[in-house]
DNA sequence: CAGGATCCTCTATGATACTG
DNA sequence: CAGTATCATAGAGGATCCTG
């Protein structure tokens, strides 16, 4: 998690943003569908497009479509084309995909143990203004 | 982290995404300036809102007060005012934001074993098709 | 110094229709 | 089935000006 104003070209910042590993880490999986179909995939194993869009309910075809080929670019994932009629199309994470699954994991038992406090201190502070 | 289709009201997925932890979560680190704050304070101690401006290059005035807002809210650091002229306001990590360090060391961590082997995938990617 | 208030611009995302 | 293409829109976020 880079904090540092080095490698900052002059004038501009958005090189700052793309040249932090840590930025494109958040890219990667800061966003609520890439983590939750890494998170379906993990627990599902390899699964086909309309199995991940049933089971993540809510994800327009679109916005799937882009995710799984986005998380295809990074590696984390592979897609596999079965040429029947009609098509098959199956998605499973790759080794590097599974490793992400264990760092976040500690995300997911930091928020079970601590997202009661959050929400009561959200209730507190907008108790006391609004 | 929820990748159910339970709790979901007839019609709406909101509730669902709202309602999951992960995904409040995300909404509290999830982005740059958030995460970015965080591990500023973690390294930096208590530290003024000018010198937080100037570690995290690249922020705007109205983002930096929104984020700062927002972790207040959630609990993960504290604001506090000295009545002095010109006025000063230091911001601190709380226990709990203190807490939130630790998951996210393991993010870095990973970021630096692995974002060499996602960059690689990227390129591999772009050059068959891009 | 540390913001509050405004305006304005993109980007992300959803809805819809079409196709190999 | 598993997408692609297009259009439309809400909201994130930046720039700027003002104040206790």
């Amino acid at each position: 998690m880079d904090v540092t104003t080095a490698d900052v070209p002059p004038g501009r910042f958005d090189a700052f943003a793309a040249s932090c590993p840590s930025r494109q880490l958040l890219d990667t999986i800061g966003n609520k569908w890439s983590s939750l179909v890494i998170v379906a995939l993990g627990l599902g194993g390899r699964m086909r497009y309309s199995e991940l869009s049933a089971r993540i309910a809510g994800v327009s075809q679109k916005m799937l479509t882009q995710t799984l080929r986005g998380l295809e670019r990074d590696g984390l994932l592979t897609r596999t084309v079965t040429p029947s009629v009609p098509v098959r199309v199956d998605y499973e994470l790759t080794p590097l995909g599974l490793s992400l699954l264990e760092p976040m994991r500690h995300l997911k038992e930091w928020a079970e143990a601590h997202m009661a406090e959050v929400d009561l201190a959200r209730a507190e502070y907008d108790r006391n203004d609004g």
